[in-house]
DNA sequence: GAGCACTGC
């Protein structure tokens, strides 16, 4: 039986350490014990979403779709699976399903659930994201996973019948996993109406979210009075617990906004109680920038007035940098933290109680004629913005000052950010489409839908690779087949044709290292010795090959850290690189792809890629001295990234793995090949449109 | 001789 809290009483600890509806609790907490089990009731019941319990049971029970909006610290996320549990969602073998678009939030709510539930996560509350299932069938009645998790179960059972109720958590967050995943578990619910979905989001876009999924209409037409759920979407609100944010504006526009963003800290420094600041910036660059003009400033003022101390943030930093961020605030010290947009959604810092917002953020954008997915500094949404801003009001009303005007902000900010699936290419998103039996890709009812143009050329990539047919169905086996493997169509397509090269051991080696980030540690400070460590493993046959033979150093050394360290190359991304191998070696073996090594035949790896990457192939001009390369297929001006062992040996022909664009367009990681291999593995691309370069 | 917003299967 649940406790309330009687007045009088000793009141219910109220923790401060508190994030996204998630209540993270001190280790002392027994949750086995009678105490802790009325301790966690009493808490569970101060969220603000208890109150709308019932409300939220009816609503789910009488409607096929309910929106949740709710701010940050709601409760929902973690409440709203229990509620549905309680109520018999889960009985008969059924599940509640809650998605999350990150594996860190899944693994979170999960811990949480179970915690709250006083049972054994992977029992009755479990989660599966990529490499980790931790269910038990049968047994499970909450599963939390990535979207992308629940998009691959799809294809093993394309009704998600086992699902009672899956509720769709971030949703305004518009990532091209949960657009997917909503136009897909729209067409489910017409075949299984008894199915309920809850969309959870943070932004009052509920409305067009609402109008989405209202099927109302249509239903009426073709069932009459039909007893069931209501196919129009209920919207419920619940509010958060976030404290007042004060929003300050510029007067006038800025120019700069590094420079606004440095005055603007030493302001709060100088004028405002302590407190942290945070300060949202685009990349690298600015953020480094901010630094050194904060810590210049700090020198000249001396010894006194110091007290400041600046922190940079963003994902490509060296985990020991990235973690300096959470340590808590030396006595007397105010902590600045100068971070990228990982800050708004991905970490959540404590202690926050100052925001700059300098407005802008490196955003995708896709161009489907070029094929070149570019990142630009560019505007944020009003949604974005009231992110940031809450930032800081987590633990104490805060203050947070944009570095923009009022005016600006009123009339000329979009409302919500362009979602991301009409910024990228869609190769991925189309062949997973395809694979779930979806065929007019250009009629799916989508939330957002992406140009025809985009979606064209992803048609017509997936032709050129073999895996749609004349009819644009999959083709049969290699069509299916590149869809079973979780990565790119054109590295899933190089794995395909490793194994009638022989090579397939080394090549998913190579697909493994090209899906992480980088294999080599951060070059900065370094640059000459990391430059120098790569010379060890280059070769004239290009970058790939060289991952090979970092791969076979770091496997000769038994997998060894002191290894790593001692040529530069980062440990826990070569971890990463065994754990998807493996899983990529499951995966070929399960689709009946023969796992082969090729012993050192690197002519059989470099025509492995060409078959993924020829759409690549690009030419050295004639006579250019400067290393300037046109691609076969557009005539564009491209160069080898100086990264690229390839830099300045600049083979006659090349492939490259992905553009950079900045002053230039740069080619990363490139091979060089045999211009004959082009038309040989491609004729159907290549043979039409021979350029007369290819007779050099 | 230069640059990497952020996720995910």
């Amino acid at each position: 039986m649940p406790q309330f809290w009687k007045p009088g009483t000793e009141k219910p600890r109220l923790l401060d350490d508190e994030e996204g509806g998630l209540l993270f609790f001190s280790s002392s907490h027994s949750s086995s014990s009678g105490f802790g089990y009325s301790s966690i009731e009493r808490l569970r019941q101060r969220l603000p979403v208890y109150k709308y319990r019932t409300a939220i049971l009816y609503l789910v029970e009488t409607h096929s779709t309910t929106i949740v909006v709710g701010e940050t610290g709601s409760g929902k996320t973690t409440q709203i699976p229990q509620y549905l549990k309680e109520a018999g969602w889960a009985d008969g073998g059924r599940v509640i399903a809650c998605t999350q678009p990150r594996r860190l939030a899944v693994q979170a709510v999960a811990s949480r659930v179970a915690e709250e539930m006083g049972v054994k996560l992977g029992e009755e509350v479990g989660y599966t994201i990529r490499f980790e299932d931790i269910t038990k069938n049968g047994v499970t009645m909450i599963k939390v996973l990535t979207d992308g998790a629940l998009l691959r179960e799809m294809m093993d059972d394309p009704l998600l019948t086992k699902y009672s109720v899956i509720m769709v958590d971030e949703a305004h967050e518009r990532s091209i996993s949960t657009d997917i995943l909503l136009g897909l578990l729209k067409k489910i619910q017409r075949r299984r109406p008894e199915l309920r979905l809850i969309i959870s989001s943070a932004t009052i876009e509920a409305k067009s979210m609402s109008d989405f999924f209202n099927t109302s209409k249509k239903r009426r037409e073709t069932e009459g009075g039909v007893q069931g759920p209501r196919m129009d979407p209920a919207i419920l609100s619940v509010e958060g617990r976030g404290f007042n944010v004060q929003i300050h504006y510029m007067e006038e526009p800025v120019s700069n906004y590094v420079q606004a963003a440095v005055s603007t800290v030493l302001s709060i420094h100088d004028k405002e109680p302590m407190g942290d600041i945070l300060v949202f910036l685009t990349g690298q660059d600015d953020i480094d920038a901010v630094v050194q003009m904060l810590n210049e400033e700090i020198q000249s003022r001396g010894r006194n007035s110091s007290g400041l101390l600046t922190l940079p943030l963003y994902s490509g930093l060296p985990r020991a940098e990235q973690e300096l961020v959470f340590t808590s605030t030396p006595r007397g010290k105010r902590k600045v933290v100068i971070s990228t947009n990982v800050a708004e959604t991905s970490l959540t810092l404590e202690g926050i109680v100052y925001v700059v917002d300098s407005g802008f953020s490196k955003q995708r954008v896709y161009d489907p004629i070029s094929d070149i997915e570019n990142l630009v500094v560019a505007p944020i949404s009003k949604a974005s913005a009231r992110q940031r801003a809450g930032r800081a009001g987590r633990i104490r009303p805060g203050k947070c000052y944009r570095l923009y005007t009022e005016e600006y902000f009123i009339n000329e900010m979009a409302t919500e950010g362009i979602p991301e699936i009409q910024r990228s290419n869609l190769v991925s998103c189309v062949i997973q489409l395809k694979a779930l039996g979806i065929d007019n890709i250009l009629g799916f009812d989508w939330p957002a839908s992406p140009s025809p143009e985009a979606m064209v050329r992803a048609l017509e990539v997936l032709y050129s690779l073999g895996v749609l047919d004349d009819d644009a169905k999959l083709t049969s086996p290699a069509g299916f087949q590149v869809a079973e493997i979780p990565l790119d169509p054109m590295i899933s397509k190089m794995i395909l044709s490793s194994s009638q090269l022989g090579c397939s051991e080394e090549i998913i080696t190579i697909a493994a290292i090209l899906s992480i980030q980088s294999i080599w540690v951060s070059g900065r400070g370094a640059q000459k010795e990391l430059d120098e460590a790569k010379l060890r493993f280059a070769t004239a046959e290009g970058d790939h090959v060289t991952f090979l033979n970092v791969y076979k150093g770091f496997f000769q050394s038994g997998k060894s850290s002191q290894w790593c360290h001692k040529n530069f190359v980062n440990y826990h991304a070569m971890k990463k690189v065994i754990e998807i191998r493996d899983q990529l070696r499951r995966t070929a073996q399960r689709i009946g792809i023969s796992l082969k090594s090729c012993e050192g035949d690197m002519l059989a790896v470099r025509k492995a890629i060409t078959t993924g990457f020829f759409a690549n192939a690009c030419h050295l001009e004639a006579y250019s001295h400067s290393g300037k390369y046109k691609t076969i297929r557009g005539s564009q001006e491209v160069y080898i990234h100086p990264s690229s062992v390839l830099f300045r040996v600049n083979p006659k022909w090349v492939i490259y793995h992905s553009l950079v664009s900045t002053d230039r367009q740069y080619m990363r990681n490139v091979i060089s090949i045999d211009p004959s291999w082009l038309t040989e593995v491609a004729p159907h691309f290549y043979q039409h449109q021979r350029p007369t370069s290819m007779l050099h």
